[in-house]
DNA sequence: ATTATTTTTGAATGTACATTCAAGATAGGG
DNA sequence: CCCTATCTTGAATGTACATTCAAAAATAAT
C-alpha cells in the first residue's frame, strides 16, 4: 500500500484559481502540473482527465463560496446591513484585480455554452442555487420588516444577482473604483424600491 | 490579374457567428474554413491569421451593432420608449437562444481576459463606446424633460449596461422569457427613480 | 525485512490545431 | 490571344495539446 502525498483540497484550489485565470480550454495540463505541483500520471489518476478535475475544481470553488457567504451572513447584523458589505466585497474583488474579480462559474458557462452542455448543466444547477440563497436572506429580511417591497423574494434575488452579474462583467470594462462603487450603490437602492 | 470571389461582410459575418457560438478557442481554423466556404489558404491570404479574422470579426460585430441600434433609435418617438423597447429587443434576443443571445464583445473580453492583452483592449475601446451611445441618447431624454434623475447621463448609462450585461449572463442560466422580461422592466424602472 | 500494492515520475503517443506552401486555376492587361 | 499577377486549392508542416504507460519509488501490512 501507499497513500497519496497531496491535499487534495490544495490541488484543487490551484486547479481552481488557474480556471479562473486562464479558462477552461485555455488552461492546459501542463499548467495544471505547474500549479498542482503533481504530475500528469497523478492527476490523471487521481481525478480521471481535464474535465473532471474541471468539475471538481468547480466544487471546491462552490464550497469556498458558499463557506463565504455564511461567515458573512451568519451574524447579529440587519441582513440589508450585510447584503450591502457583501456587495462592497464584490466591489473590492473586481477592483483589486486578482483572479478573484471573475466569478467562475459565469465565466465558465460563458465560455463553455454551446460546447459542452454537462458543464453548462452543472454551472446552472450551481448559479440557480446561488439564486436561491440570496433569496433566502431576502426573503428573512422581509420577514424581519427590515424592508417592504412590492416585489417577491425571488424576484428580487434574480434582480440581484443580475446586478451582480453585471457589476462583474462591467469591472472587465472599467476598474475604476468610484465607478463599480456606484453601481453597487445604485443596485442597493433599486433592490429597496 | 485576379479578383477575389468571396463576399467579404459575408465571410466576417459567418466567422463572427462562428465565434459568437463556440468563443475564440473553440473555433477551429477548420471550423472557419466550414462556415465560410473558404480553404485556409483564402482565409490566410486575405486576412493574415486567427487573432486578425478575429478582430475583423469584431469590427464587423460593431457595424452591424451599431446599425442595429441607430435604425433602433433615429425615430420621432421619446427615447424612453425606444430604450424600453431596446430592452425589450434584448430580452427577445436572449428568449430565442440562437446565437444572438450572447453579446461578442462581453463574451469575448470574458474568455480572453488573462490570455491576450491587446484583444482585450480592444473589446474594452469597444464596449467603452457602446456605454457612450447610450449615454448619448439618456442625455438626450434628460435635455427634452423625458424624465429628471439625481444622476448624470454617464451615471445612469453605467447602470443600464450594467444591467444588460447582467440580463444576458442571467439569461445562461434561466431562460423563462417572463423572468428576463421582469429584469428588464424593474431595470428600467429602476432606471428612471 | 520482505512483499504487495499504490503512487510517482516523465517520457512517449496520437490527435487536433494554426499555419505554410507549391501547384493549379482564373481573370484582367497588353 | 497570350501573359502575368493574383487567387484558389488542399496537402504538408510543425507545434501544442490531452492522455497513456511502464518503470521506479515509497509505503503499509505481514
Amino acid at each position: 500500500m501507499r497513500t497519496a502525498e497531496f491535499d487534495n483540497d490544495y490541488v484543487l484550489r490551484q486547479a481552481m484559481l488557474a480556471f479562473m485565470e486562464f479558462g477552461y480550454a485555455k488552461t492546459s495540463m501542463q499548467k495544471l502540473t505547474h500549479v498542482t505541483g503533481l504530475h500528469p500520471g497523478s492527476l490523471y489518476g487521481a481525478f480521471g482527465n481535464k474535465k473532471a478535475i474541471f468539475l471538481r475544481a468547480i466544487e471546491q470553488y462552490q464550497k469556498d463560496r458558499n463557506q463565504q457567504f455564511t461567515a458573512l451572513f451568519h451574524n447579529k447584523q440587519p441582513i440589508l446591513e450585510t447584503l450591502k458589505n457583501y456587495l462592497s466585497l464584490i466591489v473590492d474583488e473586481c477592483i483589486k484585480g486578482e483572479v478573484a474579480k471573475v466569478c467562475l462559474l459565469t465565466k465558465s458557462i460563458s465560455e463553455v455554452e454551446g460546447n459542452d452542455p454537462q458543464i453548462c448543466s452543472v454551472l446552472r444547477g450551481n448559479l440557480n442555487a446561488y439564486e436561491n440563497t440570496l433569496a433566502e436572506q431576502i426573503q428573512k429580511a422581509l420577514d424581519n420588516n427590515e424592508f417592504k417591497s412590492s416585489k417577491t423574494a425571488q424576484q428580487l434575488a434574480r434582480f440581484l444577482v443580475m446586478g451582480i452579474y453585471g457589476i462583474r462583467t462591467y469591472a472587465l470594462t472599467n476598474s475604476d473604483p468610484k465607478a463599480l462603487q456606484l453601481l453597487a450603490d445604485d443596485l442597493y437602492c433599486a433592490l429597496l424600491n
